[in-house]
RNA sequence: UGCGGGAUGGAGCAGUCUGGUAGCUCGUCGGGCUCAUAACCCGAAGGUCAUCGGUUCAAAUCCGGUUCCCGCGACCA
């Protein structure tokens, strides 16, 4: 029985950068959430997509000799690929240029507007093309000559009273905002992103520019002909197009998923989601997402990827030397969801060597190992008198879901990671304590023999099930040899999870390396 | 310049809110074991916790100054 919706979003991203190690981080972590809260008894939607519109779009899409659409159409298919490759299980895939999303943009600014939230204003400043931004005149930079370009890309700016745009009053909701973020403490994480945004709104904010109409590749607003949404204006409502609002074909799908749990976002569009975003959901009388999670970057050597600094990674480069598992494994445990992290190809050698070579892929094989040669590849049978003998795996294991779980529902992925190897690390030194080799040479300690495998074996089990919403194929190969089905079909986890679950007399299949061991040397990539 | 984050043994981090023997992972060195993927287990070396000053019986932790690094500033996760 469902305990519930579960619902989150990654951003929508934007077509024109094909998907990179930053877009896949916030998915992976997505998709963790997603198979996790799915095995712990929750109805998930999970929804990502893509940001089609804007003039930049429509120009690249020019410069290909394309129409937009067309252009956008040849863009998404590396998206879906790169996340079927990640074993992605988005419940949803938004594409801004859908007509579903077409009807929520207009839907949803239409209700704004006939609430009265919108007039039509010039903007005031100047406005650089090729950024689609406009600036204040002290945001502006003076090149050599003196003329006033463009602080973003050094080009000449324009003046841009000309244009008449819809604005949003965002600048109605700074008390508003400041009051829920007072009674919401948990709406922004990280602790420290809320003093910046908190900050930020305090300074005070401006009316929100909603609309362009000095192009058309995007969403036409139905109250003024010749006016698209813009940006953020279109963006944003992804979030419930993914899950139903305004769509009669989903009925009653919007009003039990909304509001979500989480938007999990990069920190550097946290602004859009902790203040643009909840001021037009309180205009449009709706409740708010629970968490804005704004996690921290991948940083190389101390720097920020980037093309242009030519320290960018490609998913699928990672992939094809470590698998998929060890890449979604590396960038959930080793880097601290929420900061920046640092990330180099050394260190990813080592965390799969020391955590999934040595610690879990060989404790199954020497476990597995020895159910065969001593028990003929069956689960033993413990024999009545040790039920109740000490047992610290036990121990753990019983302990373990509250912890993990704890960690899980604050997107604490490392601490939840870390909680299950120390049950791995705990079984490495039981087995070394506990010698079965030598259990095995000794036939009267048959029942004692049969107890520390069993155990093993057991705690195997649980560390694999633990496990699987990060590294999906590992668990699911470890429950196979364990003659267990899927754990992606489990809907109680922490049931799931209780110690015993594993019937004796199952097959164990003792097969290959889970993770052989990388030499680092060879590892070099470009 | 404004706002924010950071500086802890060779590397990456935790600990800082709620002062009181400096902890984890990796790496290095020595030992043990042999079921296993040169694995696993035990032990050791290695840090004046950026710096200066203050508060305190006691400071990585609180307060103030300084230096250096990084991020953001409204369409790069």
């Amino acid at each position: 029985m469902p305990k519930g919706s579960y619902s989150f979003t990654t951003p929508i991203y934007y077509v024109n950068a094909a998907p990179h190690l930053g877009t896949a981080y916030t998915t992976i972590a997505a998709d963790t959430v997603a198979r996790y809260q799915r095995m712990n008894g929750y109805d998930v939607a999970f929804v990502t997509g893509l940001d089609e519109h804007g003039q930049k779009v429509a120009d690249t899409a020019a410069g290909h000799g394309m129409t937009p659409q067309a252009w956008c159409d040849s863009m998404e298919p590396a998206f879906r690929e790169a996340w079927d490759l990640l074993d992605i299980t988005y419940t949803d895939f938004v594409r801004t240029t859908e007509a579903r999303h077409a009807r929520t943009v207009q839907r949803f600014w239409t209700d704004l507007y006939e609430k009265g939230f919108l007039y039509k204003g010039a903007y005031e400043g100047w406005y650089c093309v090729h950024e689609e931004t406009y600036y204040a005149e002290s945001d502006l930079e003076k090149d050599e000559s003196g003329i006033l370009v463009c602080p973003d890309c050094k080009r000449p700016v324009q003046e841009a009273s000309g244009e008449e745009n819809w604005f949003f009053k965002l600048s109605d909701f700074q008390e508003q905002l400041l009051a829920f973020y007072d009674e919401n403490p948990g709406f922004i994480k990280p602790e420290t992103r809320r003093n910046e945004v908190t900050s930020f709104v305090r300074g005070g904010l401006k009316d929100l520019s909603i609309s362009r109409s000095t192009f058309d590749w995007g969403v036409p607003l139905p109250f003024d002909e010749g006016h698209v949404a813009y940006v953020w204006a279109d963006a944003l409502l992804a979030y419930i197009t993914g899950i139903g609002y305004a769509d009669e074909g989903r009925p009653g799908e919007f009003d039990a998923r909304w509001p979500m749990q989480y938007h999990f976002v990069g920190k550097d569009i946290i602004r859009f989601h902790c203040v643009i975003w909840p001021a037009m959901l309180m205009a449009a009388g709706l409740p708010i997402t629970h968490t804005v999670f704004g996690h921290g970057f991948l940083l190389t050597k101390g720097e920020k990827m980037s093309k242009s600094k030519g320290n960018a990674l490609r998913p699928s480069d990672l992939i094809e030397v470590f698998g998929v598992d060890a890449y979604r494994y590396y960038f959930m445990s080793d880097v601290q969801f929420g900061s920046d992290g640092s990330i180099s190809m050394e260190r990813m050698v080592q965390v799969y060597n020391a955590d999934l070579a040595n610690t879990w892929g060989n404790l199954c094989s020497r476990v597995f190992n020895m159910t065969e040669k001593y028990f003929d590849g069956k689960v033993p049978a413990v024999a009545p008198p040790f039920a109740d003998a000490p047992n610290p795996l036990k121990d753990i294991a019983d302990a373990l879901y509250g912890h993990y779980d704890a960690a899980m529902g604050a997107v604490d992925f490392s601490a939840a990671v870390a909680a299950v190897q120390r049950l791995a690390g705990r079984v490495n030194l039981y087995v070394e304590e506990s010698a079965p080799w030598n259990l095995a040479k000794q036939a009267e300690a048959a029942s004692d023999l049969a107890f520390v495998i069993y155990n093993s074996l057991e705690a195997i089990r649980i560390i694999a099930l633990y496990l699987a919403p990060f590294m999906p194929k590992t668990s699911s190969e470890v429950f196979r040899r364990l003659g267990l089905g899927d754990p992606s079909a489990i809907t109680d986890i922490g049931q799931a999870g209780a110690w015993g679950g594993l019937p004796a007399g199952n097959p164990v299949e003792t097969g290959d390396a889970l993770f052989p061991r990388l030499d680092g040397e060879a590892v070099e990539l470009a």
